[in-house]
DNA sequence: TAGACGTAGA
DNA sequence: TCTACGTCTA
């Protein structure tokens, strides 16, 4: 469709180093970091498998995700968790989160972007983190008892430290 | 907020020419074009009273739209006439729909850019269309009888065609 | 056709 | 907090 700089990949993107930050998601699409404008978790198809290229992990949605020294764990998509609307489900293992799951067992790793808050409060700024290994994930019980996948990843070592 | 090139303005945007072309409405915004990433009609307020500075003009929401060598009729904004989900409502001449009135009664000019979808029907393209005045503006009763506005506007002679 | 970690302004 | 002519993928 658009004019889009590069394939769909796992891994580094030519060009794209880490700390190179964007104004807006569909940024984040051009320059080949992550296509999806509304999830967070972006996967392509590999033979049969799904796996994970990247995920953007926004601040101001409730998902409570936590980072700590290279260490994160992300919040599976679906539920409607973020959701004011509409009813809270059960998160299922299937697109983004079955993604996920396949990264960890193939051992592909995966782009993290974080999506920050900026100090006027006006949008964010959406900072690539480099490349992080899917670790474990697990299932939560959370909002009045629905499912949750929690993702730890694992910042791969060696890359240059975020400023 | 984010690093926009201009200042919000009526009239013309300083290098900006007629046909120019862009990918996404946050493009808009970056050039000074028009700043609401969803809504259609831009305004400022000058001392108390709005002035429409710019109209986005998006193909596939049925709004019912009609262009006809530089004339067009717009639909406003509100009553929840493009919504899946929530009841249509009256439309009310407040914000944007004002705006046009105002721009309309103080013979100010009004910036148009038209959302083209594409060929492969992924995305859209919008264009800039030049300056265009508001002529007239009516109630329509439709929808079950909900109260929509309709502006009509003419495009200024002397601008280039648009190819 | 609907879902999804979007954006800005009132 | 909510509305608004968003935007992509499955």
């Amino acid at each position: 469709g658009k004019q889009v700089n590069t394939e769909k990949r796992i891994g580094s993107v030519p060009g794209i180093n880490v700390g190179d930050e964007f104004q807006y998601k569909t940024e984040l699409r051009v320059v080949g970091l992550h296509s999806k404008t509304m999830c967070g978790i972006d996967y392509m198809k590999i033979g049969e498998v799904r796996l994970a290229t990247s995920i953007v992990a926004s601040e101001g949605y409730g998902y409570n995700d936590t980072f700590n020294s290279g260490v994160m764990v992300y919040t599976g998509e679906g539920g409607n968790v973020i959701s004011k609307e509409k009813k809270t489900e059960d998160q299922k293992l299937v697109k983004g989160n079955l993604a996920l799951a396949n990264s960890m067992r193939q051992k592909k790793e995966v782009r993290v972007i974080r999506g920050e808050e900026r100090w006027d409060h006006k949008g964010k700024r959406y900072v690539y983190d480099g490349l992080y290994m899917v670790e474990q994930y697990w299932e939560e019980k959370e909002l009045r008892g629905k499912t949750v996948y929690k993702f730890k990843l694992c910042r791969i070592p060696g890359q240059p430290p975020l400023t």
